[in-house]
DNA sequence: TTAAACTTTCAGTATGTTTTGAAAGTTTAA
DNA sequence: TTAAACTTTCAAAACATACTGAAAGTTTAA
């Protein structure tokens, strides 16, 4: 396969994944050709490689700002901005799962905890039933938490090695 | 908060989680309502309670049995079909997991085993970097991988407990 | 058999999300 | 200043996904 040919699949895939990931599509793109691309582009330039609008990739470059996957770049003595991505996969899969827990994860706990401390009568089966799942998946999550946390704060070496030594 | 309301909460906030996870909205708050009734209930039962159509319920709880999260119920001297969630959160984290690994995690892993073989000059910046977002990249997909084999074979307690006696 | 009870399908509709492109806004150099 | 270079916004259009409901299909009991 020819690297040109190789870069686009490689943007496919990228762009798919995000889709069933809740990310949507031209942001995984973006961030895919920002990831091979040695040096930084400019809006210009992602325009016309995906072949989308000017302001779709304004609003996906911002975006991509916000999630801190990608950094804009001057470059002396030019007006245009050009951006660049963090290659360091380390670093992106921490941020990725750090901008969703914020989103996600952290909403849903709220809601857990006061859900598990809603009274009923222990004898209602209904009660029992809703006690148990909400409890058990509030324990769930906070473990899951937990566990984000770790990896927030480790070393990939650590985080995996560890993890391997554990698991074999 | 009473009971009823907090059952319709929490059939609300897992739809919500669901529908950022790429899981659809009416799936994710059919399994909720499952999950917390006692009793295993029909089509018609679902259909009132969440106000959606036949047809919709009908796919929706195919879809779920697809990914082994309830399951059908014959009651002896009934023709109806009665529906029941499985209320072990454990089960239904790796349920999940198991499907979603299937469905994208497997197939992104072959393309990026194919992209890390592509060949090119080792001098050129291009190839340099498209390589080594490449590598790396599948590196840290093939750990997730490994570690959702483990989480799939392992009981709950031991997973957790040996997760937290590693980060303390 | 047959007809009632129940389940499944699917074309059309509704709803939600993403993208476009032109206009408005901002910055910079002369 | 002013005008060129560039960035941002946003209403409308395109696209994608989910849902409805009526019709077709299946099963069961008598």
């Amino acid at each position: 396969m020819e690297l040109a040919e190789a870069k686009v699949k490689f943007i496919e895939t990228w762009g798919k994944l995000g889709s069933e990931w809740g990310i949507n599509r031209t942001m995984a793109q973006v961030h895919a050709l920002l990831l091979v691309s040695p040096e930084a582009l400019t809006t210009e330039e992602i325009m016309e490689t995906l072949r989308i609008s000017r302001g779709n990739a304004n609003m996906t470059l911002r975006d991509l700002i916000g999630w801190g996957l990608i950094e804009k770049q001057h470059k002396a003595g030019e007006r245009k901005e050009y951006f660049y991505a963090d290659k360091d996969t380390w670093n992106i899969a921490r941020q990725v799962a750090k901008e969703r827990r914020k989103r996600e994860l952290d909403p849903v706990l709220k809601v857990l905890e006061e859900l598990t401390q809603v009274e009923g009568d222990q004898n209602d089966p209904a009660y029992q039933t809703f006690n148990k799942s909400v409890t058990d998946i509030n324990k769930l999550a906070k473990n899951v938490d937990k566990t984000l946390d770790t990896m927030f704060k480790a070393e990939e070496n650590w985080f995996w090695g560890s993890l391997f030594k554990l698991f074999k």
